[in-house]
DNA sequence: ATGACAATTATTCAAGCGTATAATTCAACC
DNA sequence: GGTTGAATTATACGCTTGAATAATTGTCAT
């Protein structure tokens, strides 16, 4: 038996590894399946840097949560960028319906976490506040729109047609994440658009971002 | 130590048992809390008898995912009953946003199992299934719904229209199961039909069944 | 140069896992 | 009323797990 090469990296390198390392893991395996052996295989290191990083496996697995619920708030923030609240809320649905976000295996993680939040208290936690964010930016993309066609926002009203609409993206999401070969024939990005419309009391065309 | 007191059942009861002892595991404790040791305590047996009559854990669970999601269906087939469609529609949609299917251990469960979806082949077999039963009624109701209102249905326009009910439902039935607490200001049945009506393009209120 | 120290690897440990098998219990049959 | 056999319990086994600790390596200040 071989000695592993002795190499030094950052903390932060390391760090990031090991995280991206858990979220495949979690992915290919399951929760069960990315065990400190496996996560450290995948990283190229050794067991004992998990519990030098991250303290514990429970802390590892709580910080890759956080990191997917960020990468995917990042993925759709970028997408959405400047302009009119219309073409913004229509880049926000196609960001959500589109790679990276649609995705099997962002599926198999995002509902690993979610089976976890209401067990362990960490990640109830994380998951308050990555999907408060959600909500809101959504709301706020709502409330921009109702101003831009000249009227007041009233806040329940506002309030409720994010709910409306976050809910049409995230069951849309998880239909085309879960099995994309049973809707082949939609084109879910302007099916989307359009459905957001219908729920918002706008013209069927008004969402559209191409 | 003492022996445990030797007590028959019938097979049926035994698996039913060890079957609803699984589901509870995996609502407490997760997928990797369901052991064999866990779940034979909590059904009042020994853990000889999973194997007696499963075989192997991952046979019990997917028996128990199986009766998860027939439950589920169950109880919105019931709900459904007979009558117009319209108010059939309007049940379904209530049975789909209350009380047993909305709750937080029946998402945890669900969770846990569509994460393992695209890890498990059995698993795979056992969603798809169910699910396309579940898209299937909600096609059909919408069907009938069409004729009711003495129009034609067009197969691939009533396809479309029970995707985009169906993601609402779905988003919706997420949402609340997962934090009920953030959305006690709207009352989600009355709310749901009103924008499933938007969506079919129906008037607001003719999706009511109170 | 070298000694201290942090980073990394290697080893060890007790506990818990799923499974396999052996030992018991009870009911039904002849 | 023994006997057989299925249902149940109990025990044993090999393996994996997360964690703890020991051994090693390289860097950097002095």
């Amino acid at each position: 038996m071989t000695r592993r090469p002795y190499h030094r990296e950052p903390g932060s390198v390391r760090q990031h590894d090991l995280i991206e390392a858990t979220l495949e893991c979690i992915a290919e395996f399951g929760l069960a399946g990315a065990t400190v052996r496996e996560v450290a295989l995948k990283a190229g290191v050794t067991p004992g840097l998990i519990r030098r990083y991250f303290h514990t496996k429970e802390r590892l697995v709580e910080a890759a949560y956080a990191k997917l619920s960020a990468d995917m708030t990042a993925a759709i923030n970028e997408a959405v960028g400047e302009g009119a609240a219309c073409l913004r809320l229509a880049r926000f649905i196609r960001a959500s319906l589109t790679a990276p976000l649609v995705d099997a295996k962002t599926l198999s993680l995002w509902a690993a976490f979610i089976s976890s939040v209401n067990i362990d208290a960490g990640m109830a936690a994380i998951h308050r506040d990555g999907y408060r964010g959600f909500r809101k930016r959504a709301e706020s993309l709502i409330h921009d729109l109702t101003l831009e066609r000249g009227l007041a926002p009233i806040p329940a009203l506002v309030h409720s047609q994010s709910i409306a609409v976050n809910a049409l993206i995230d069951g849309l999401w998880i239909e085309f994440s879960i099995s994309p070969e049973e809707f082949k024939a939609i084109d879910v990005v302007p099916f989307a658009q359009e459905c957001a419309a219908r729920l918002l009391g706008l013209e069927p065309n008004s969402l559209k971002d191409k």
